[in-house]
DNA sequence: CTACACCCTATACTTCGGTATAGGGTCAAG
DNA sequence: CTTGACCCTATACCGAAGTATAGGGTGTAG
């Protein structure tokens, strides 16, 4: 029965009206009442659904991945086995991104310790080997 | 001496002429000689200057960041320390990237573990606990 | 009545690293 | 001379998740 309007939902929530207005222009949250001049009036289960939303976003799924899930909700078919799959491939998704991630951290953490090692003991020809395997040019030149 | 025109460039770089253009524009290479008709021809130092904007990019760089080093390289300025500190910069942003996504891996495969044990072994009450953590409302229900 | 806070819609803009398209010019072979 | 491969510019578009702005309506307090 108590139903706030959008910038008391956004205030509540933590979103920015536009924001709220976004949610629902994407379909992610269906059109809430409006009160006789046109203003909307969120209802509990509409701020249940953005808390929702939020919660899992917070998880890390993105809007679409949560649309999927809503879309099933509101089918009234989610399930724990749909759920179980989409957590399970976004681990997944997640590894293969932390695993990257990783990959490059350590093709480029040498070369930061390799111009250190150089700062404090430069070699006489002058040159960090760092640098040139970077540039592949050298230092510095011309034409 | 020997100038290539976009398209061999392109080939040998496993570039397409659209990104040479792209680059250009956004003024990460120089705007090459032209021939007098108006074709692109691409120097030695030109070609160069490509290769290493690979070389770098695949180390994780974004093109900002390689135009930040090229402005350096330009003015002659491009030092062993000033690749240091923005590679050990790059390590220090790509670790915390790493330690976000590890923590929302740590968070989503506790509730995959749950769904799954639910699925093998239900429990009496016919809800399963993460999906009900996660939606925070309960299995479906309407209105 | 008027000021002000709040609300509405529609549209454009942002970042990033390009890709795609439209509409035209150049050059060598046949 | 025409065909076809190549080149040029300018512009729009992609995904993601919004943000910003313009231009107007509503509601209440003084
Ligand atoms: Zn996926
Ligand atoms: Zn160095
Ligand atoms: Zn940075
Ligand atoms: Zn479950």
């Amino acid at each position: 029965m108590n139903s706030l309007r959008t910038g008391e939902v956004a205030q509540k929530l933590g979103l920015s009206a536009q924001t709220l207005y976004f949610y629902e222009r994407i379909g992610l949250i269906p059109s809430p009442q409006r009160s006789p001049s046109g203003y909307r009036l969120f209802g509990d289960r509409d701020v249940a659904r953005l808390s929702f939303i939020l919660r899992v976003k917070a998880l890390g799924l993105s809007l679409d991945e949560i649309k999927e899930i809503l879309l099933l909700y509101d089918g009234e078919s989610l399930t724990c086995q749909a759920i179980r799959d989409r957590l399970q491939h976004k681990v997944q998704e997640l590894d293969q991104k932390i695993h990257r991630l990783q990959a490059l951290r350590n093709e480029l953490a040498p070369l930061v310790k390799e111009c250190q090692s150089f700062l404090s003991q430069p070699s006489p020809d002058g040159e960090c080997s760092a640098l040139r395997d970077i540039t592949g040019i050298g230092g510095n030149q011309d034409a």
